[in-house]
DNA sequence: GATGAATGAGACTTCATTCAT
DNA sequence: CATGAATGAAGTCTCATTCAT
């Protein structure tokens, strides 16, 4: 097929070589993939669209991911592990645990906003995709829960907030922000998702009895 | 119209006349719905199987739900509103504002944990069937929330609670009731769902600084 | 769709009802099925070929054989069911014990001569239809080859035949009926199938030492 | 040309020059067409499964047998003449005609206990490879029966054995042993496949009034 | 009203074969 | 010569829906 780099000058085409090539049609794949089970849903989505959206025929597809569920975790894990890095980057950049938890919850709230498509996948195709799918996601869910505890657990060390278990608040930061972005989704309000979020934290914070 | 199998002889019938014949046959069809769009998904559910399920023949259910679409948003709406009755009930035994907010959601978690078929079709599966009925589950999101954001506005009114957004307030209750019905559904825990009120609900308590 | 029969001088159309129906489609797809798989072998027949040769729509052809290894299992023991009783119809006929397994091996020749498609089914087609139909298959040649040892047994109590192993001496018998077979499916020789016969049986009758 | 993993610095090369790495390279994808065409029958069996049991290359094999058929084709007519060889280099050692068609049958069986997978690929699974393959077994068939009977018409000549049909004559035993043949490719007995011959023997020459 | 046979579009998947590197 | 990514036709099977009885 036609490369998807131009050709460089000397009258001949740049072919990635290799192994670069095959990791380049994969992302083509998986962006493909992403694009139309957030558009579709994993069962209304068809691996001939997704081919079709790659530009890759059906069989190059099975070659890469060979099925559809096998594709579908893929995009999950590739997806989530793109989230949980930028999280972790953000995190690392402060300092105060509350400030941390604050920063994970934020960072989420902007890529989900700049990422709609991703945001539908983690909030809705993920859940309609039958039971293996609906626990790895609330592995992702207890993922980033631990993530919160963590650093509530450090602020209760240091005196900052008060809460008897960490780990339920956590869940219900967690669980809160949910509804906030799926209402975002789905209703399409606020129109800018981070924007709930000036509103949403000190009802987090009193929850939890940190000083404002 | 006379019903297939008549009693003979007596000029009378051991079928329920008519009407509630029918009543009766919708209402072992919705039953079998339940069960099978729960314990299957939306999509996974076979109407074969529904019917099998509601002993009726394939024909039999399409003359009362004319389509699984059909069958599935009249399987939430009565759900729903079952569902609705009962917590508006529960409600209205109470006086104190905050008591009825409070109310409102442990009754929820008592009817999901009696019946946690209804709950995974309200958490998990209306999800997964499809834009339509992710409209109309966030709808009854929004009805829910509204009802609490009406006694929390009243209590805001006699000043026990203090919170400048009493609607989001709602939905960040709302959503964290959400997670914690979510991760009992699909991890099982805490065994006994109404459990998980009594840590929750001081979390929910100091978030709008309502006196404990 | 049109009914296959006639329409009888009312005015009106006459259908056979319910099970007759039923039964009538299910051969109708049997008989396809033979033909298809007659001409195509097993791997090579489409269940899209055989529909059509049916009348049918793939979709009625899942309902009656859920399945192409079904369909092939259901149409190789109608086949067999079919040819045994000829064979045990036949062999009824006879009181000779010699007569008998010699009637046996005629009827056989006989049938597949007029029914070449099933000749093939048998000697070609299951033989390359997978491990499961090769037992399936090999088990019905045992069956006959039990039947054609039963009268041998016979004729070796009443004296007329002498042979130290009465079960390979009708394996024997039935492998050399089988390549007689065999040769006249594939390469067409002798044109009519039964006149082989005449030749075969005294080799048969001499390896058992009876008496011609 | 180079040998991709050439040896270094001494001008010479610890692969097998040209020709001979080809024909070894051959012979490999042979052997592990063989092996998987009977295990998996000819349909069933991917080109991709071979190659892996070869352990090349799917362009590889396609280098040196340009299409699936043409590697079947061409492992039936490799293993045909090494069997035809082994039969004739054994009846050469033989001078009494009689003993020369006993020694083919019994070296065939000796060959086949020897090698399952042979014995499946030409009792089985070159019947379901399609016409083709069918006709192209079935003129084995007849080579080896041409080659009992000419051994047979010397019997003949030389007044030892009676028949009037040495070309019958030899197709049924033929037959008869292929029977034996399919019966402990299947069904695993006798253990032994050459403890048959033994029983087997005296039917055949009874068959022809050889004298025992 | 109920039944269940029938339809037909469409889904996922496999695989022989090709060909640029 | 070898590799393995890519193609695309074809195959089996599922299932919501319809309709004659």
């Amino acid at each position: 097929m036609e490369p998807t780099d131009a050709s460089v000058g000397f009258g001949m085409t740049l072919q990635p070589p290799g192994q670069e090539r095959s990791r380049d049609r994969q992302r083509r794949i998986l962006d493909a993939a992403l694009s139309v089970f957030s558009r579709r849903g994993y069962r209304e989505a068809s691996v001939d669209e997704i081919a079709e959206a790659a530009e890759t025929s059906k069989g190059g597809l099975y070659f890469h991911f060979p099925g559809k569920q096998v594709l579908f975790r893929a995009l999950l894990d590739f997806s989530s592990k793109r989230l949980l890095d930028k999280v972790e980057e953000a995190i690392a950049r402060e300092a105060d645990p509350i400030a941390r938890a604050d920063t994970a919850l934020l960072t989420v709230l902007r890529e989900f906003s700049e990422h709609k498509t991703m945001a539908r996948l983690f909030m809705v195709e993920a859940l309609g995709a039958g039971p293996e799918f609906q626990t790895r996601l609330l592995q992702l869910h207890d993922d980033f829960i631990g993530l919160i505890e963590k650093h509530l657990d450090e602020a209760v060390a240091t005196g900052v907030v008060d809460a008897p278990d960490t780990r339920l608040a956590s869940r219900a930061w967690f669980g809160a922000l949910n509804e906030v972005i799926l209402h975002w989704l789905i209703k399409g309000e606020p129109e800018r998702l981070e924007d709930a979020y000036a509103s949403l934290r000190p009802l987090l914070m009193r929850s939890v009895r940190a000083a404002e």
